[in-house]
DNA sequence: GATATTTTCCAAAGCGCTTTGATTTTCATT
DNA sequence: AATGAAAATCAAAGCGCTTTGGAAAATATC
């Protein structure tokens, strides 16, 4: 069923029954009841490529998640973004286009989205201190927005937590603790928000006269192993930390583990903080892991994404949208006095 | 740039420049070249919104992935399957279609992207026992593929692993080990895969002489805190299990954390065996968590998912592809001997 | 060299919708 | 009843591509 058919059925024009059913106001209203009855009764949709050719907008906004590496990873994170960001495209009658590519491949992804015309707009996640992505998506001409920043964040529309900041008061509570051997467990090198982070520890340290150590900053993907390794290599080294700033609740989960296999107790033996991105899954509440973390919700980040791109779409002419959110410093039961402190 | 200004710009027509890029025969090999030199040159990718209703195919494929309960959880194993289905998509030319909703509202996503011709065929995911989806696929007239089963799974596509013969084999492995306390910590009701592994984990346990006990036996979305509370409770109770018989490494991780809030220890004082989606971010490997476990990888999943359906949408005449994977035991250092068997 | 074939190219139709510009119908005003 | 304005409808063009049914050019056959 078309609507040519549908028009014909009530001897009525296309045009008519085009009308009525998009809510335009010239159209009587008995005539729109009746084309609305009609198509419902004939379980009539209208067919979103003619739509989309016919209007010029495709409705879509295109992610592109990358695999990272050799074991070809998948940010769990992206997940709870994406489930953000679906709420509203769904809310907004937007479709999501998600592209899922080889590291190397992210770039022409983008590309390919906008050139072909499938998409109204992109999102950028994940982005490196300097991304080539943004400016080639400028020059595209292509409204989008990123998540997170980059070293130099001008010109163009982002949402990103405040993670300089985070790091370094979560930092500056560890030292209020008494700690000085503070590990870094930080995420990858290259991206911006890992940067930020490590600049807002080392401020922290240097603010208090505590010379930063490069032995005890590790950056890797995010993974529970990787917590787990690192942690385990300085908990066996010379001048084990008394405490450990984690990016994620992941690797701090794999950190818990080295500790708890060392016999060493969180919050009583080793200080640990992270960073709670909120996944579902891996609910760090009361009742939950209890980490002291800093924290900010990934999924409320993508719902806010999507509404801003959205907004840009609508109104390509103007100015980049910026939006720096604030982490929450939760106290949990993954803290404590450093342990070495009165000796 | 469009066609016909590529083709005019090459004072061809239309029809042969089409043909030329989309590598029809009857253009002659310096031609084509010439087609294919002005596009490169002037950067031309053919408008998907055009080609799509000129071909009626949209060249996509939809998921729906569905936010569970109040607190609007999206299963992070949903984040690896699309990963390793994306990846296939990517390499055959397809989209991917991504719907977020709420549980109430996956059939009509459904309906809505097939009666609106947005994809050309759809992937179903985390089947109940019971699922209204398929009866309704069936009905719309499209091509889709099931991950995961029905109760009766007959006359539709699905691949499945076999969660009764794993959970049937990870009880007899407890079993062997001397435990018959085996507690069984597993996914939510409802869901089929939940409802089968609850059937081999009974059978083994009855074949063995050993009577289920429903009071070890817990259903729920699968997050670390459930993990936790669920072996808190037991653990704390009058009779608690020798082992843990875990439908996720999510909810492993909670129990183990609980084990060790109460100073027992994986593999001596405590047996656990998990199922292993083998997420990339919670990789249970030597280096890792170091579960014993029932393993799948659910990308790998994902990836044949794909493969079955795009075959299926290529030749939609065929019978229903049917596909059941077997699990691999891998020996951790979560589980040993029944500490209490000897006394 | 004339005819038949094959190869190469083209004009035009069509995909199912939206939207423009014109036309008809209805209603208000005198 | 005549006129003008407003409301409701329609025919047709157009979105940018693919594809059909010929036509023209090149090649083969006699």
């Amino acid at each position: 069923m078309n609507l040519k058919q549908l028009a014909d059925s009530l001897g009525i024009s296309q045009t008519t029954a085009s009308r009525a059913l998009n809510g335009y106001p010239e159209v009587r209203e008995e005539t729109r009841l009746r084309v609305l009855a009609a198509a419902r009764k004939a379980n009539y949709r209208p067919d979103t490529k003619a739509r989309r050719l016919a209007t010029g907008r495709s409705m879509a906004i295109g992610h592109v998640i990358p695999m990272t590496g050799r074991t070809e990873m998948v940010n769990p994170i992206f997940a709870d973004f994406l489930a953000g960001a679906g709420e509203v495209y769904a809310g907004e009658g937007y479709d999501m286009l998600l592209s899922v590519v080889g590291d190397g491949g992210v770039e022409d992804a983008y590309r390919q989205m906008v050139l072909r015309g499938s998409v109204d707009g992109v999102m950028v996640q994940g982005p490196q201190s300097e991304d080539p992505r943004i400016g080639m998506l400028r020059d595209l001409g292509i409204p989008f927005l990123v998540h997170g920043r980059t070293r130099t964040p001008d010109g163009y529309s982002w949402l990103d937590v405040a993670n300089t900041r985070a790091f370094a008061r979560a930092t500056e509570f560890l030292l209020d603790l008494g700690h000085r051997r503070i590990a870094l467990i930080n995420g990858q090198d290259g991206f911006d928000f890992a940067r930020r982070r490590q600049v807002g520890y080392r401020d922290a340290l240097r603010a208090r006269g505590v010379t930063p150590d490069d032995g005890l900053i590790f950056g890797d993907v995010m993974t529970e192993s990787y917590g787990h390794a690192a942690a385990a290599a300085l908990l066996d080294g010379p001048e084990p930390p008394t405490a450990f700033l984690v990016a994620s609740v992941i690797p701090a989960i794999g950190v818990r583990r080295a500790a708890q296999g060392r016999g060493l107790r969180l919050g009583r033996d080793l200080s640990l903080i992270c960073h709670d991105d909120m996944l579902s899954y891996l609910d760090n509440n009361v009742g939950g892991l209890a980490f002291t973390a800093t924290r900010s919700s990934i999924r409320a980040a993508g719902r806010r994404c999507a509404e801003i791109l959205i907004d840009l779409i609508r109104d390509p002419g103007q100015p980049p949208i910026q939006e720096l959110w604030e982490t929450e410093l939760i106290v949990g039961r993954s803290t404590g006095p450093c342990p070495l402190s009165s000796a």
